[in-house]
DNA sequence: TGGATATTTATGGGATAGCATGGGTTTATT
DNA sequence: AATAAACCCATGCTATCCCATAAATATCCA
């Protein structure tokens, strides 16, 4: 990974830093391997989404839902420490809530090639061995096992067909 | 902004400058040795975000409603000063949350290594031992005995389950 | 347009620096 | 002088950096 801004920087590089920039989406599935270090790329698409962002690397922690791993940038990240410091600063709710949210994720910081290391009790927790699949998600992705997620996939397949759910109307839909 | 990741203090020094220095939080739990003079390694993460305090140290004290330490960087304690100063000047509340927050407070400064002392009857009261726990919460942490963050993560977990605690305004902090 | 040349990506492995840890020695403190 | 606190040095371990490769894309130029 090389994130220059200086010099005669081609198409691709722009696009990096205007295009998608601006978007900042993750999507699609990329499944890569994890090395004997624990390491792993995180797809080239993923980082551009990053974008400026690359440095602070990405957040990630276990999600409560499915056996797999959210991972969202720093910003975000930094956004909910600042609506949780607007609770009472010794309030049960507040400490309930960042015991979780801060308290179980890493942040975690490429190396020279783009890649992260995830840490081993993360990787056990999730399932994830020999490889591991990166979900885009829009504003987040998941980290998952190859195997894990084609069930997750096939379900959540069925569950859009049979309940016909679509993508609401402006706002959030639901939390 | 120039985002250089080449060069011969390489990605660690940026980081330091801008990653976490610009944004203090403090993320993730960390499990440290105690040794018998009562010294702990805080965490490097931990010491990064702290980085451009004009103290190096971190203030802790005993927390009121769990059996752990809280910890906090002196920009947060002055801060704390200011949210006291909204109390009525001599209510009884006022004067009760004073003194256990800065009557019991104590400053811990970093040797060489980053290392704090940690004062022997704090270590009792929270049930330290052998290891500390140290706990990222956003903008404070905390420091736990293992054994008893264990089940308070766990209690934590359920609480914000049971609840259906949020990110307040609209951050789907995790889902 | 098509083939040669350069980039980018994903991957692997060796070298190195940083971190957590332990122990000793000097410097305050009273 | 006695005790404790701060400082300095030494150590494994592991995370991080750096270099190297192959495959896939993209770019260039005749």
């Amino acid at each position: 990974m090389v994130v220059f801004c200086r010099g005669r920087e081609g198409p691709r590089v722009f696009r990096t830093l205007c295009g998608w920039a601006a978007m900042a989406l993750f999507l699609s599935t990329y499944t890569n391997k994890v090395d004997k270090k624990g390491r792993v790329s995180v797809p080239a698409s993923f980082r551009a989404a990053l974008a400026e962002q690359l440095v602070q690397g990405i957040v990630v922690f276990c999600s409560h839902q499915h056996d797999c791993l959210e991972g969202f940038d720093w910003a975000k990240m930094d956004e909910i420490g600042d609506r949780l410091d607007h609770y009472d600063l010794f309030s049960d709710d507040q400490d309930d809530l960042a015991t979780t949210v801060f308290g179980e994720s890493v942040q975690l910081f490429f190396d020279g090639e783009g890649r992260v290391v995830l840490p081993a009790d993360l990787m056990e927790a999730a399932g994830i061995g020999e490889s591991a699949t990166f979900v885009g998600l829009g504003r987040k992705f998941q980290i998952w096992s190859p195997d894990r997620f084609e069930e997750r996939k096939n379900r959540a397949r069925a569950a859009v067909r049979d309940k016909g759910l679509t993508v609401p109307k402006g706002g959030e839909g639901r939390s």
